[in-house]
RNA sequence: GCGCCCGUAGCUCAACUGGAUAGAGCAUCAGACUUCGGAUCUGAGGGUUGGGGGUUCGAGUCCCUCCGGGCGUACCA
């Protein structure tokens, strides 16, 4: 496929035009070929001529041989159709055997160190689906940068200072006195989930029962470490669970704790871009693509969460990430752009702060929205939600459409052990590829091309399979170049949609040694893809199911 | 009011970043098996891509304008 860019860069730029960035693309009907261009229609304007006499020039000037393309074709209002040469399906089958676990990787951003910050959820606690939205897409946008060659960090931030970590530590001190017998209320704002009841008994049994009898200040502030530590501990194990591991939790008040909230207000003032109006600190954000101007200590001395957030963001720049991407609930959306406007302001580079939006997550249950809100206590919890559905259900459904889009978790389709449950689909293609292997009493990892007549593999469905393998690299760049695991989704589902066609209308063990070691090789190639993508998306890739 | 996201088959969603006749799944209907696991396969019907205008060889995709939904719009976090 390079081959053809080259060679068509070269033919175009004898028509006497060099800058055009050739466009090669598989076309979606088989009769246009394997690969196209557009380059004749591009330049048809800029040559003024026409773009179908363009395109017979172009042709008749290529060296189709040296690109190992069988023949062209000019179709429409001026596209080049190429059909691959037959030598190029068997190297992709090679190649795929060749680099097994490493086929569909790349080097593209080797030597970029990348920050993806994700799931970041307040530790005031459990963690609810929209968090395991979060948590899924964050997980596999990293896998995808990583597939791609950048050296990825998995960061948590947590807000352990401020005024909502303040509420939860007065919510348990109500929940410990009403354990006592007392009158208590949760405070306005406060959190009212059972769960903090638990915790409430559980501080009573392990430090005891005079703990309700300790002044209103320190028993607050025990309140508010138990708790904390509690809800990380539980929000961790329940990640552990659903497969995400994090190289990095930072801490809000850290940042308090070694000066780099006072720091940036200083690194700011300096760089004159705060001003004081209204007994009120500014930050003139709108200088540089925000809105408006932001406030960062109001006008009662304390600081706004903008500050904090700034000086976190900084951190990452002085820690050498080359790119900072944050996994944020469509609820902040309103927050990106003054984000991005402190970072530009800073010095940072233009793409250096990136922000992926994940809409929240509506479930429904047996044909009706289950509500929930983390106030009132009555969310679906993460945790729930991977008892009933196991973790590869719920990282699949998470995964399956764009992060941007509005979203229903169909509870009911996810649990159905069905064909209409599509993450069984996929699996189930890779566990019958196992299948053939313990049929034909071999180890897949024995398959290899030598002395493999690869021509045999000539059936239709079979030569459509071996392209949709070397599409699979593409996929994997362009999906992490957009930031969009759900393209990896996309691309599986049509793999196995065609892996199990193929399989019900071919056998491989018993067809004739030639052929069967012919498809033993295909059936290993997509046995291997299917594993690949599914490891991207943080979903098991099963033997037997 | 202003800003951002979204609107595609009955339902849930794709569409290779502007390409050729807009595709899948589910649901519906009609078929296939003495199977390397039927959690399967083959086929059919189903569309003015919310409406209208524009940009160009070419628009679901870009621009404008309406309509509808979600979210944001704090000296909240």
């Amino acid at each position: 496929m390079e081959l053809l860019r080259a060679e068509l860069q070269r033919v175009v730029a004898d028509l006497g035009v060099s800058d055009v960035d050739i466009t090669l693309e598989r076309p979606a009907e088989s009769s246009h070929g394997d690969l196209a261009t557009n380059v004749a229609m591009q330049i048809a304007k800029r040559l003024r001529r026409k773009p179908r006499e363009l395109a017979e020039e172009v042709v008749a000037r290529l060296d189709l041989s040296s690109a190992a393309i069988s023949h062209a074709e000019i179709a429409g209002p001026g596209f080049i159709n190429f059909w691959l040469a037959g030598s190029v399906l068997s190297e992709v089958l090679c190649d795929v055997l060749h680099r097994g676990e490493n086929y569909g990787r790349s080097q593209e951003g080797i030597g970029r160190k990348v920050n993806v910050e994700f799931v970041s959820a307040n530790p005031t606690g459990p963690l609810h689906v929209g968090h395991g939205r979060g948590a899924a897409l964050g997980d596999a946008i990293a896998a995808l940068l990583e597939a791609t060659g950048h050296s990825v960090t998995r960061e948590f931030y947590v807000n352990d200072a401020g005024v909502q970590i303040d509420r939860l530590a007065e919510s348990v001190w109500a929940r410990v006195r009403q354990a006592v017998g007392r009158e208590a209320e949760i405070p306005e704002g406060g959190y009212h989930g059972e769960y903090l009841q638990e915790l409430a008994q559980r501080i009573l049994t392990e430090e005891g029962a005079e703990f309700a009898d300790l002044p209103e200040a320190q028993a607050v502030e025990r309140c508010r470490a138990i708790a904390v530590e509690s809800q990380r501990a539980e929000q961790d194990q329940t990640l552990a669970e659903f497969g995400v591991e994090f190289d990095v939790v930072y801490n809000e008040s850290s940042l308090y704790e070694q000066h780099r909230v006072t720091d940036t207000l200083d690194e700011l003032g300096g760089r004159e871009l705060t001003y004081e109006k209204d007994g009120a600190l500014w930050f003139g954000t709108a200088a540089y693509g925000d809105e408006k101007d932001r406030v960062l200590r109001k006008s009662d001395g304390s600081y706004t969460y903008f500050l904090p957030d700034i000086a976190y963001h900084r951190d990452k720049a002085a820690r050498g990430f080359d790119r900072a991407i944050d996994v944020w609930g469509a609820d902040h959306h309103g927050y990106v752009n003054r984000m991005a406007a402190a970072m530009k302001s800073l010095g940072a580079g233009e793409d250096f702060f990136q922000a992926v939006l994940v809409q929240l997550v509506r479930v429904m249950r047996h044909g009706e929205e289950v509500r929930f809100s983390k106030r009132s206590g009555t969310f679906v919890a993460l945790r729930d939600l991977i008892d009933e559905t196991g973790v590869d259900a719920a990282r699949y459904f998470f995964l399956m459409r764009k992060g941007d889009a509005q979203f229903v978790f169909d509870i009911d389709l996810a649990t159905r052990q069905s064909d209409e449950n599509p993450v069984y689909y996929v699996q189930y293609a890779h566990t019958r590829m196992a299948g053939i292997f313990r049929t034909a009493q071999m180890d897949p990892r024995d398959v290899t091309t030598d002395g493999v007549d690869l021509s045999l593999l000539s059936e239709p469905d079979e030569q459509a399979l071996v392209k949709l393998i070397a599409e699979f690299p593409t996929t994997v760049s362009r999906a992490a170049g957009s930031l969009e695991p759900h393209r990896i989704v996309v691309y599986l589902e049509k793999l196995a949609r065609l892996v199990n066609g193929w399989y019900h209308r071919h056998r491989v063990v018993g067809v004739g040694a030639d052929l069967e070691h012919a498809r033993l090789v295909l059936v290993r190639a997509a046995q291997v893809v299917l594993a690949n993508g599914l490891t991207i998306l943080g979903v098991t890739a099963p033997e037997r199911m």
